[in-house]
DNA sequence: GTCTATACGAAGATAGAC
DNA sequence: GTCTATCTTCGTATAGAC
């Protein structure tokens, strides 16, 4: 079974754009670039018979991304078997959150960067990013504070607060090649989970 | 007095750079735009003369506004006139925060985009926006929670959690356009006193 | 639909007069 | 130390053969 499907040119060109875009930006890379790295012959413009522009592909590769995104839109499993513990529960949870930024930082990072030649991809992005998650997650902050498991707050408004908190630090881990102030993960969420489960 | 003391030239170019990189970017700016905004003749190289390439010249920008950052280091006035109370002195000081990244975010926002042809400055920034102010916010902290006013954590951990929250926030609304899941600055500062405090 | 070859424009940098 | 003029390189995009 050498199941060696030939991958079509359009998917190695988009390939080859998402690697090159990440890595060296989109003004940093050049059409001949991403020729050669999609095993076209560099500088012949055979791109062309696939993309209009060097802009289009840049947005049909975003638009690709976030497509993928949204195809793995899960949060991992209930936190069920945490036996009911709140405290492990949130761990969890933030762990998660924490996970998907480091994975989706690539497309995060170059939506931010080339956001001029965007267009409506970039709201989009915010949306899967942020709206959507706030909802689900409140629900279920709301759903502990009834409980009696965690004090009593705005469930949305401390909902935010935590992402926020989170993708703050993620971003610092990124930007400047460290976590802030020395700050690991463990204590961040460790932290967190003090604060909102008010211990 | 028309005080009009003419401005060198060498200022002049490194106001119209500051101005157009942070519009437009590096890439996106020319050295010829640059050089009409410093009211010298576009295209005439006469930039050359002053700044040996166009890269040294956006160096000598981040690096004069990085400057500009270390002697404007001041957190305000103490919050001693708040009558003690300690959440209206951690409200005053998250605002101050807010503030402060909204100043900065230019700045930021610049050296983020173009880290690639920076060096060092780039650690050099993380260093004054985060590490120094750790240190100072955990000793205020640190004193709170001896006076029993509010729970008792470990300090450097809360400092680093709050200005992620923070920084995470303003990012956000940056980023996006918006407060994410639409939390407006007052209700995220309430939230963080409300959890800070242990309320 | 991929190739070779090239047109075309943009932009960084230099030369030399003043 | 600023100007006009120009060199040179590079990169997007196109033309036309196969």
């Amino acid at each position: 079974m050498t199941l060696t499907a030939k991958v079509p040119t359009r998917e190695r060109i988009l390939d080859a754009a998402w690697d090159l875009f990440v890595r060296r930006g989109y003004a940093g890379t050049t059409v001949a670039e991403i020729e050669a790295e999609a095993s076209l012959s560099a500088g012949s413009g055979s791109l062309y018979r696939h993309f209009s522009s060097k802009e289009e592909l840049l947005r049909a590769v975003v638009d690709r991304e976030v497509e993928r995104i949204d195809d793995a839109r899960d949060m991992g499993p209930e936190p069920s078997e945490t036996g009911g513990d709140v405290r492990v529960a949130l761990a969890l949870e933030f762990q998660r959150r924490l996970d998907n930024l480091r994975r989706l930082h690539p497309l995060i990072d170059l939506v931010r960067r080339e956001h001029e030649h965007l267009g409506p991809s970039q709201q989009h992005l915010g949306d899967l990013l942020v709206e959507k998650n706030v909802s689900v997650r409140s629900q279920r902050l709301a759903a502990w504070m009834d409980a009696g498991a965690i004090p009593r707050r705005d469930p949305e408004a401390l909902t935010t607060t935590i992402l926020s908190a989170l993708t703050g630090y993620h971003l610092a881990v990124e930007f400047f090649g460290g976590p802030p102030g020395g700050l690991r993960e463990q204590e961040l969420i460790s932290t967190l989970v003090d604060l909102v489960a008010g211990t």
